[in-house]
DNA sequence: CCTACCGATCGGTAGG
DNA sequence: CCTACCGATCGGTAGG
């Protein structure tokens, strides 16, 4: 039951973990063996299942915990801020989470297609959760006047998730101008959904 | 040296490349073998190989031919244009071409990094004028005030084409609502670049 | 386009 | 965490 971070076996999982979401990003799921993630942690290939249970297993484990992380962050968001500053705020905290591990980003938002049936349908579910909060987001910035009311949610919302669906191919792992980063592209993204009348200050 | 439509020859390399295009979109190159390829048009693993060198060479062809497409599209816009009408005609390009084949859009954004050293290159420099055309685009309505000054021309760039590279995971393939699509994509992006006084009409 | 096949590599396991 | 191994599958080829 003690999970402590002095847990070597813990310690082990994590670092073969950490290695997998590299080669996974780097070269995908299938494109990455099991002899490729030990040889990246200095072990035997049938160590490896010391450790997991199946490559799959890898798999899941980063997409799921991943994603969760993605949702905790907008979830935990105060829903009494004002939708664009809400919708700001969020955009800001995805930036900060792909500049903490992009690779991860990757694997999170791309390779959740090669799990089994059961687990692509959970990470499905925690996906939809996410992009529900941008969509949700967004409409109620519409009723506030917040943001332009001739807006259609749908496509608002695609515009916003395609730009950050695309963030982790061009922030840099643990830029110190991360924070800027994700200043800028709110202020873009938000220019876009805002009134013409209400855009400067 | 004859290509005709007819050449039966021809017809079935096209027929294992449309094929290979569904497959590495669904399944990615690494996880698509020469197998399911030759499963998907009927005929024996081995018999592929009388049209095509080796599966690599089928990415590439599917890549590189597809990229131009996409270059093609914004390079014949007529440079008098305005550049924000010019930035408007080529995010609708974009999405109707990503429309024909939405799984093709996939591989040619994404699958080009499994290609060997010197295709991938040659594909990265073709990707760069993509971008190029875009954040040139964007930096001349800057110029002509046509965006707002206070841009940042990185930024812009990487939301719209943050936006359009996520095209093909919604837009559907033969959309008779994909000019629809295309034109309210444009219609948000463009409205977070224009300058706050000019937006509407 | 088929038959028949190659060496290499795959995910995973038994038994310690 | 290692030794030793399994059956399956991989990209590709010779010879027709």
């Amino acid at each position: 039951m003690s999970t402590s971070e002095s847990d070597p076996a813990v310690a082990t999982r994590e670092t073969i973990l950490a290695a997998a979401t590299a080669l996974f990003g780097d070269l995908d799921y299938p494109g990455t063996s099991i002899r490729d993630i030990a040889r990246a942690v200095d072990m035997l290939p049938g160590s490896i299942y010391a450790y997991i249970d199946s490559k799959e297993a890898i798999l899941y484990t980063i997409v799921s915990t991943g994603i969760e992380q993605f949702v905790a962050a907008v979830e935990s968001l105060d829903p009494a801020t004002a939708p664009d500053e809400r919708l700001e705020q969020a955009i800001r905290a995805h930036v900060d989470i792909v500049a903490e591990n992009p690779q991860r980003a990757l694997v999170v938002f791309h390779q959740w297609r090669y799990l089994g049936d059961e687990s692509r349908a959970k990470v499905i579910t925690a996906r939809r959760r996410y992009e529900e909060f941008f969509r949700a987001t967004i409409g109620e910035g519409i009723k506030t006047q917040a943001f332009r009311s001739d807006l259609d949610v749908r496509y608002a919302t695609l515009t916003v998730l395609g730009a950050l669906n695309w963030t982790p191919e061009w922030v840099h792992a643990d830029d110190p101008a991360s924070a800027d980063s994700g200043r800028k592209l709110a202020d873009i993204l938000l220019a876009g959904l805002r009134p013409v009348d209400e855009d400067t200050p």
